[in-house]
DNA sequence: AATACTAATGCAACATGATTGCATTTACCA
DNA sequence: TGGTAAATGCAATCATGTTGCATTAGTATT
């Protein structure tokens, strides 16, 4: 889900993590804010084209690192980043939710709201974390 | 699960999809049947220094295209590939299965044994398909 | 068994995304 | 307002995925 934020929350953001507070960092914060579906690395490349690509690419690792965001992989296996939801804490994410690829926009979206069931593994499987996935439309393409 | 099979079964399996019976597709099925883990391209090209990358990649596309295997990503978001169980068929593959991912020996185990539970999607997502996918660690990095 | 036809393969080349090293610049604290 | 470590930009490399085309090989037919 879109969450509004402005400039001094990512400001607010960036220091709670010990991250200086640099104009890169804080329009990609900005970027994936406003949306409500992952973003890939591509996807920032197209909009920002001033920003180095290997830049970007730092970004989104200590992003991630942090627990800022999360990486989840679309259906050609490229990383889109999402932003993370309130349970994410540094080096141990909580993305156990549903991951959404629609087949016709190849939008990624993240269903925070649904919780997974729970799952009995195979003896000898420890499992530390869990995501699903689904494929298909979604809201606008399937209207179409 | 591994599958054993034999030559004269993987001929049989390649005609009844109208292949043609080629050393190189035999040599595939071969080793995909005789594992119980996802392999990937890389996998296969370590093994099969003799065969071209461009052939193997054909050779996975078109399997997967016949529903012979199926498609799985794992923790690096690089493609594996794995035998399809009973329920595959061509253009209608049935994955809908658990994903393992070991995070110690980055085996792509697929536990097909386990159905999925139901899920109930937000209103106007409309889904085709399912695939959980779990990390942590296989029963053989486990018990170290 | 020899032939002909189509599918399968190998090679070259290209595309894209991921990743590292290093020099330069910038944020920020003393 | 310097000084320092972090952040950035640039060049280069690697891995995987993908297409076109000439050659080879499987298979059906005679």
């Amino acid at each position: 889900m879109a969450q509004v934020k402005n400039t001094y929350q990512f400001e607010d953001l960036l220091e709670k993590h010990q991250l200086k507070k640099t104009g890169a960092r804080l329009r990609v914060l900005s970027m994936m804010y406003a949306k409500n579906t992952a973003t890939s690395q591509p996807d920032l490349e197209s909009v920002m084209h001033d920003i180095d690509r290997v830049t970007l690419y730092r970004i989104l690792n200590v992003f991630e690192e942090k627990g800022i965001i999360h990486k989840v992989f679309d259906l050609n296996g490229t990383a889109n980043y999402a932003v993370c939801s309130s349970g994410c804490h540094e080096h141990h994410h909580h993305d156990e939710h549903l991951h959404f690829n629609c087949t016709a926009c190849k939008g990624v979206f993240c269903l925070n709201e649904l919780s997974l069931p729970s799952i009995n593994l195979p003896a000898g499987f420890q499992a530390s974390g869990f995501t699903l996935y689904a494929s298909g439309l979604c809201p606008k393409c399937s209207a179409r």
